[in-house]
DNA sequence: ACAAAAGTGTTCGATGTACACCCATGC
DNA sequence: GCATGGGTGTACATCGAACACTTTTGT
């Protein structure tokens, strides 16, 4: 019996070859350009065909021996420096014919993106440009038509975004070690569109829910009374995590 | 200056060989056995190596011209019969040495897992049968060590189920057409656990959003008052779609 | 003094929670 | 009649939305 069902099996394979993959890794990368108010994606420049000379999302195809996160730092390390940032898996796009590589190369290769969904300081990260205007941030509101599905990539990492901040301390892990509660609500207002929450009910819930501190150190920028700087505590986080919580 | 470019990024290419992928799909079924109040999970038994009579999710290779989305549809069609289904993307897990032939196979061929996550009908599914005890319902709880990383596959699976609960209608996908609220009380407790919400508050908050219409037959089991039967209605929930919304 | 920014408080309606209680059926 | 499951109602605390108001600074 078992060898029958053997036979049965390798005669199917052979009737259906499997489909060889690249497996490539792209990175929406997100930051909150707090100054203007802007949400900002960085893309760059393609140096090579398929889709030369078209924006697209940083990646990178995944290397022997490199697991998929380790390619989606290594795709950050590559275009910028930063010190913060949060990084996790998006989604993966994987249909055939989404790479017009597909119908030139060799007969059956199929090209896959797992997609990843980073969120960076602005203020503190560093573009490295490997030539003149090859890369750059963009406002989400301004993205031109982009190479491969990377809108539809693009699209889907700034809905993850938008729920993220709704109920995950995301926030905090790219924002300065301290900031005021307007640089918190700023953020917020920029990714989430500014009707979403009065500012002194947005100030009162996160005060309450215990897990912002209050150095006691004060601030002035320009006219208007100093604000205090206020710090995450992880540690009174740590009871909260995994619990449905809405800052909004 | 482009050439020198060109030169430069076939160089790095060729001291960084990528890597070649078999793509695999895994799908974390899951049922609501309301009889016995119980989550089940669907498991294979392994036909060959590795993990040759191993407990596994139920999987397979993508096959050239197939989509991911296609390929999970493939094991559902082979494993059992449904009519109502659930069905999306989970996560993919990529790391290197994930899969023991790895090792074996030819030098650099890498084993990448997209799963999927269903939730199926438990009383109309029907299980195709390789042969006797290859396929089996297990309720989550039991379940054994499974081949690869399938545990951490189903951990997250179910994580997932429960939140989809909390906020989306899957529910609806896979109750008869027509259910008591008890019907859906129990689906819920089942999944997160008796104590997530009083009977009447359910009940009260479900119908105060306007998406259950009452059909006015009522059905009988065993003792008690008779129960009416409800219907999703998915125009009146249409304009609530996308729309964080609370059911639990 | 006045504008600007930070921070506090208050009102009111909506919502969540924990119950107690009534209703219709089988046995 | 009474246990059983279905269904309704209520009381109370909490929460969110809107907005008025006070405090502290720069100019």
């Amino acid at each position: 019996m078992p060898g029958r069902q053997q036979k049965k099996i390798s005669t199917s394979v052979n009737q259906q070859p499997l489909a060889d993959f690249k497996v490539g890794v792209d990175n929406v990368i997100f930051s909150v350009d707090t100054a203007q108010n802007r949400l900002l994606v960085l893309l760059v420049m393609r140096q090579q065909e398929p889709f030369l000379n078209h924006w697209s999302l940083p990646g990178t195809l995944v290397r022997p021996g490199e697991s998929l996160e380790d390619a989606a730092y290594r795709i950050m390390a590559e275009k910028i420096k930063v010190n913060n940032l949060y990084l996790e898996q998006l989604y993966t796009f994987g249909g055939p014919n989404r790479d017009p590589r597909e119908a030139t190369d060799s007969y059956g290769v199929r090209y896959l993106s797992v997609s990843y969904f980073a969120l960076v300081r602005f203020e503190e990260a560093e573009l490295i440009a490997d030539r003149v205007a090859g890369i750059a941030w963009y406002p989400v509101k301004q993205v031109p038509q982009l190479a491969f599905d990377h809108n539809e990539i693009l699209t889907y990492g700034h809905r993850r975004l938008r729920n993220k901040l709704e109920y995950s301390p995301v926030a905090f892990e790219v924002l300065p070690e301290m900031f005021t509660l307007n640089d918190l609500y700023q953020l917020y207002t920029t990714v989430l569109g500014d009707n979403f929450s009065d500012y002194s009910n947005f100030r009162a819930r996160l005060l309450k829910l215990g897990f912002l501190s209050d150095t006691g150190i004060k601030v002035s920028r320009g006219a208007g009374r100093p604000a205090s700087l206020y710090k995450f505590d992880a540690e009174a986080f740590a009871p909260l995590k995994d619990k449905p919580l809405v800052f909004i």
